[in-house]
DNA sequence: GTAAGTTGATTTTTT
DNA sequence: ATCAACTTAC
């Protein structure tokens, strides 16, 4: 029945590729080719010809698309019991249950997942003994290269013993600097592979890698087993072929090799897993394995315009080496391709906008589609949706550890487990919604708990003290005691439960209908029992503990969206997705392609098996890239966009147009049109006053709901009814919340906003400092005056400032100081605290001492005369008193010099010294208290050895104040809105700010 | 030509 | 904080 219908529906070549049901096949599916539909009629097709379905395997890469294959040919043919369609994982998983025995391995090993990985390795650093890799300030940086490697490793078929036998052979070969350093590093991986080897296998654990690694292993060692598989799988379809990486090609060939019924389909073009280990050489390897392949190319495409599909073969033909195929369609000639250049990323971003709200008008938002090749490049784009409420769904992976509501579960837990310590934790808890507190509630609070110098946790007990809602306060105050005092007596699990089930997590999410936090909330209950069963350890604090490690790792969540809003996702999660608009957003160099960035460990070619290709690494990268890009244009079925900007954030200067764009001739290709967009700014609809009232009623409603306040309620829906236009009765005598009041905001259009800043606080050049890197950490260390958690991270520069500034005091009571002084001092100022590693400590320690030998060395050799040693100073600038310390003032004849010690890796250069504002207010502050300016003012980095000095000019010193002044305005003025980047890697406050992408 | 200074970015993901 | 790619200065 089947048979009949497809002979109808399907062209020459697809027929072909349906009916070839002997010998090795080549299928080279081009994009939107009708691949899948191929795919699950040649099987079904071998069924039809009476091959036992208990005879015939297909892999392919993800669940996804092993269900989406197993139920399309469930739909045609029901006879499918023993019809095998996995992942490759599942399958080798599968052989593995089969063999347990050969594998050494107990029935019910277990999985170890990455984050267990991560976490396993970081813990156990120090018990490799490794000799020559850095450590570094982020030991998960290392640690996460160091799996990477293990993990290609096994792509590759590197063992422990052949990685060991490599080494030995290396040993006794002379090699030059760079690649002895090479084989250095291997030999610290070496020793951390070998542990986490030993270590699996003696708790019956596998890795993900080890699932494909070890049945290829099986497979090879012992004949009699690879022979009953051989003959179990008889004929073999593998479909996304050249995205498999050599591990997966030995497994299918070890397979396939005797009956030789095998099947790839896949495209050469669409290739762009490389940093997953897939080779492109593996196309050539399988001609070259099965010589008397047949190859059959599908290219014909039923998804795009012609116009789309002649600008991706116009890109794809500059690809060298490539398979020829040309890809063609009988489709219409269809729209142009728009190319828009934009004059600013906010500009694109609105004209993205501009043109959806068009297109919506004949259109579903989830017709639409924005690929973008990096996930934070989309960040502008989606704030301007949010805005103007544009429906959208970000499809893909987030940072699990990350999302507000899983850090409001983990400050309560080191809440409950440290609750005097917890001051982040507190204002992070007091800050959720469901507790509708006002910012300037938590910061009274905070600020009292600071003057009376107790924690937060202690100030709960002086409700009556503080000018905050007692009611709202008290309800937080109770479920936190309620929480602490249960922790002793409950399970882990139990406890973890009584914070997902009783502090209002579920409870709150239900009652907003929040779907995507209640699949966090399982997510992160499923991640409790996960740690329970693995660890089996019931403390919390353990836990607590590998969430610390955890959290500094990506962490993928658990949800899928189905909803009519645009869809926006990376080129590599829309792969095998059509739409039928598409924008591609951000063609510009650095971005697509992005800048290259290269492995710090790296597998030398001749330790691998693989047949690698001549081509340098760059070039590989270039042609990856371009085919990710093809990828992206062969989405789009009837519309595509391709826009970048010219100038993007704060750049100084204009982006460069992406390579590849000038490769389809982008200004002038016949089948696009080519436009620079003028646009006049976008007014940004503002929530209307009327709309801003009710979000807060609303908030305030669900609060009193969940603490049963409810004789709170009445007045606030009378207030929303007023809202909605009504004319509510007047039922009660309103006392909260001011009724009138309201009213009168809302005639006036003016929401009143409460003050946090009662009155102008002293000014320090720290202050400054940490308003110019990040308003809100300014708000929270000196408005809210939240005490600074002990730190996470060790304060390197701190103990070498203090150290050296016990020194210079000695040098100017002319005691005699050597290096021996120095290294007591560094020990009497060292702090362990902050090092992860004793291997980290180690190594900041050796460069800690070679910084102050080098320093004693300088400062012998130096003939001015020490006269200020962290300086303390007051000065006005325009009527505001500003204090600071200067590090160190040094006087020649009558000349003075400021020094500002730094311990970073890198100088800054002499132009940006005089932009410094920290420099140039010590500058100011010599003269007052000197009565004269100093001559030089400069940086004194001590790693380095390096002195930048700079004599300021008077110019100079103005446009320090008038950026002083700014700075003022900016506090007085209560604009702490975040600059979220790169520095919230350490910020103190991580914890409570959500702002970090 | 080389050296020093400037600028912008720090991916992508499945099992 | 670090690093590569580019720009400018000599």
């Amino acid at each position: 029945m089947s048979q009949i219908a497809l002979n109808n529906d399907l062209n020459p070549q697809q027929k072909e590729a349906v009916f070839t049901s002997e010998g090795p096949t080549i299928i080279i599916a081009g994009a939107g080719s009708g691949k899948t539909r191929v795919v699950t009629n040649k099987i079904i097709n071998l069924i039809n010809n009476g091959i036992n379905p208990e005879n015939i395997l297909a892999l392919t890469f993800t669940d996804k698309a092993a269900a989406e294959m197993y139920d399309r040919i469930y739909e045609i043919v029901a006879i499918h019991s023993d019809l095998t369609v996995s992942t490759f994982h599942s399958f080798c998983k599968e052989i593995i249950s089969e063999n347990i025995i050969d594998l050494k391995l107990n029935a019910n090993f277990k999985i170890m997942e990455s984050t267990v990985q991560l976490v396993w390795f970081i813990k156990n650093i120090d018990s490799f003994g490794m000799e020559f890799v850095e450590v570094g300030n982020q030991p998960t940086t290392l640690v996460n290269g160091i799996m990477k490697t293990i993990s290609k490793f096994k792509d590759e078929c590197i063992s422990v013993e052949k990685l060991e036998k490599y080494l030995i052979q290396k040993d006794s070969e002379d090699l030059d600097d760079e690649t002895q350093e090479q084989i250095n590093y291997l030999k610290d991986i070496f020793k951390a592979y070998k542990s986490y080897e030993i270590y699996k296998s003696k708790n019956n654990m596998i890795d993900f890698g080890d699932m494909l690694f070890k049945i290829c292993e099986l497979l090879k060692s012992k004949p009699l087993i690879l022979k009953k598989y051989q003959n179990r799988f008889k004929y073999i379809l593998v479909d996304e072929f050249q995205d498999t990486n050599y591990v997966q090609l030995q497994i299918v060939n070890l397979l396939a090799c005797e009956h030789k019924n095998i099947t790839v389909v896949g495209d050469d073009d669409q290739s762009i897993y490389r940093f997953r280990g897939a080779y492109l050489t593996n196309i050539a390897e399988f001609k070259r394995l099965y010589p008397k392949y047949k190859e059959i190319f599908l290219e014909q495409n039923y998804r795009s315009t012609k116009k789309i599909l002649n600008v991706a073969n116009q890109l794809i033909s500059n690809k060298p080496d490539r398979i020829t195929k040309k890809l063609f369609t009988e489709n219409d000639d269809g729209d142009y391709v728009v190319i828009a250049e934009c004059k600013t990323d906010e500009d694109q971003a609105n004209y993205l906008l501009k043109e959806i709200n068009k297109l919506t008008k004949d259109n579903e938002f989830n017709d639409i589609a924005i690929l973008t090749r990096a996930k934070k490049d989309v960040q502008p784009i989606i704030e301007l949706f949010d805005k103007h409420k544009i429906p959208y769904e970000f499809v893909g992976n987030l940072n699990f550890f990350k999302e507000p509501i899983v850090k409001d579960i983990i400050a309560y837990m080191r809440l409950a487990l440290d609750p005097i310590n917890a001051n982040a934790e507190v204002v992070r808890i007091l800050n959720r919604d469901v507790f509708a507190i006002t910012p300037t509630e938590i910061g009274k609070f905070s600020r009292f708990a600071h003057y009376k110098k107790i924690s937060l946790f202690e100030a709960f007990n002086s409700l009556k003290y503080i000018a905050v809602n007692e009611n709202k306060f008290t309800y937080v105050k109770n479920k936190i005691n309620e929480l602490i005092s249960s922790k002793t007596k409950l399970k882990l699990n139990e406890f973890i439960d009584k914070i997902l089930f009783e502090l209002d997590f579920y409870k709150y999410e239900v009652s907003i209908g929040n779907e995507r936090n209640l699949a966090l909330l399982n997510q992160f209950h499923k991640l409790a029992i996960d740690y329970h069963k693995l660890y089996d350890k019931d403390e919390l604090d353990s836990l607590v503990e590998f969430i610390e490690y955890a959290s500094n790792f990506e962490v993928k969540e658990h949800y899928e969206p189905i909803k009519n809003v645009v869809q926006i996702m990376t080129i590599h999660t829309a792969k095998g997705k059509e739409f039928p608009i598409v924008f591609i957003p951000n063609l510009v160099k650095g971005k697509f392609p992005p800048r290259n960035r290269s492995d710090k460990f790296v597998i030398p070619n001749d330790l691998s098996d693989e047949i690698k290709t001549n081509l340098d690494e760059k070039e590989i990268r270039i042609q990856e890239e371009r085919r990710l890009f093809y990828v992206a244009i062969t989405r789009a079925e009837k519309r595509l966009y391709l826009t970048y900007a010219l100038r993007y954030g704060g750049n100084v200067k204009d982006s460069i147009v992406s390579p590849y764009l000038e490769e389809i001739e982008y200004q002038n290709n016949v089948n696009s049109k080519f436009k620079e967009i003028e646009l006049d700014p976008i007014e940004i609809k503002e929530e209307s006053v009327k709309e801003q009232i009710k979000q807060k009623f609303i908030k305030e409603i669900i609060s009193d709901l969940i603490r049963t306040d409810y004789a709170k309620i009445i007045p606030k829906i009378m207030i929303l009814d007023k809202v909605e236009g009504n004319d509510p009765k007047d039922l009660l005598k309103v006392t909260e919340p001011e009724y009138e009041d309201i009213l009168t905001q809302i005639k006036n259009d003016e929401l009143d906003i409460e003050k946090e800043l009662d009155k102008e606080p002293t000014f320090s050049v720290s202050q400054f400092n940490t308003y110019n890197r990040c308003p809100r950490v300014y708000k929270y260390s000196y408005v809210y005056k939240i005490p600074s958690p002990s730190k996470s991270y060790f304060d390197f520069g701190g103990t070498i400032h203090s150290v050296i500034r016990d020194l210079s005091k000695k040098i100017n009571d002319e005691e005699k100081v050597g290096i021996n002084v120095a290294l007591e001092l560094l020990e009497a100022h060292w702090q362990n605290e902050g090092y992860t590693t004793e291997l980290a400590e180690k190594q900041a320690k050796d460069e800690a001492k070679s910084i102050l030998k080098s320093f004693l060395v300088e400062q012998s050799k130096m003939t001015s005369e020490i006269v200020g040693i962290e300086k303390k100073f007051t000065i006005s600038i325009d009527g505001h008193a500003v204090l600071g310390f200067i590090d160190r003032i040094d006087k020649e004849g009558d000349d003075y010099t400021i020094i500002d010690y730094k311990t970073a890796k890198t100088s800054l250069s002499e132009n940006k010294l005089r932009e410094d504002f920290q420099l140039l207010t010590y500058d100011m502050a010599v003269q007052t208290l000197f009565g004269k300016r100093p001559k030089k003012v400069g940086l004194w980095f001590l790693r380095t050895n390096k002195k930048v000095m700079i004599e300021p000019k008077d110019e100079d010193i103005e446009k320090i104040k008038i950026q002083i002044l700014k700075t003022i305005e900016g506090i007085m003025g209560e604009n702490f809105e975040p600059t979220p980047g790169w520095v919230c890697k350490n910020c103190d406050y991580k914890l409570i700010c959500d702002a970090q992408k």
